[in-house]
DNA sequence: GCCAACGTTGGC
DNA sequence: GCCAACGTTGGC
């Protein structure tokens, strides 16, 4: 079992999305960076913990729990020439970018980017080092339980 | 809107 | 395979 941290724009789906979602399960489609792609198509597993981060607005930070909902199968977006994500150079028999669906588990409090920022167990988190641009990216079960403290806290 | 940091592209 | 130019990310 492990832990990731998955970067999502809220004005196109924010955690409250998937939870009204049927099943308050998303797939996970957009990722056009291929070391996130390799994370969700090599190492993400059904079962895995993802913390639900917003960024891009007016307070980032980590929106809700959720978890890994499947194995990765081809980005539909991918073959859509209408979509923003549209890739000309991916095929259907040599598809690209992959996708993989995720299950939003618990909504506890909204945690702040600058209350992580100052989380000294958070120091070396990924998401947190400078330059940073990971859309998908590895957290230690330290990492974790530190942050779902914070999401469980009740100030 | 700015800009630092990073990733990708393409000419050579 | 190098690397300059360009595009994107994402906090501020």
């Amino acid at each position: 079992m492990r832990y990731w941290l998955m970067k999502s724009e809220p004005d196109e789906v924010s955690f409250d999305d998937v939870l009204a979602s049927p099943r308050h399960t998303t797939a996970w489609f957009g990722v056009r960076n291929y070391q996130a792609r390799n994370f969700m198509r090599d190492q993400m597993q059904p079962g895995d913990g993802v913390l639900f981060y917003h960024s891009s607005c007016a307070v980032p930070g980590v929106a809700g729990i959720a978890e890994v909902a499947s194995g990765p199968y081809p980005d539909e977006s991918q073959f859509d020439p209408a979509s923003k994500y549209f890739d000309p150079k991916a095929t259907r028999e040599q598809p690209r970018w992959m996708s993989i669906d995720v299950t939003a588990v618990e909504q506890g409090r909204y945690l702040p980017l600058t209350e992580m920022r100052e989380l000294p167990a958070l120091e070396d988190m990924v998401l947190l080092r400078k330059g940073s641009r990971l859309s998908i990216s590895p957290v230690t079960a330290d990492e974790w339980k530190a942050v779902v403290k914070r999401v469980r806290a009740k100030a």
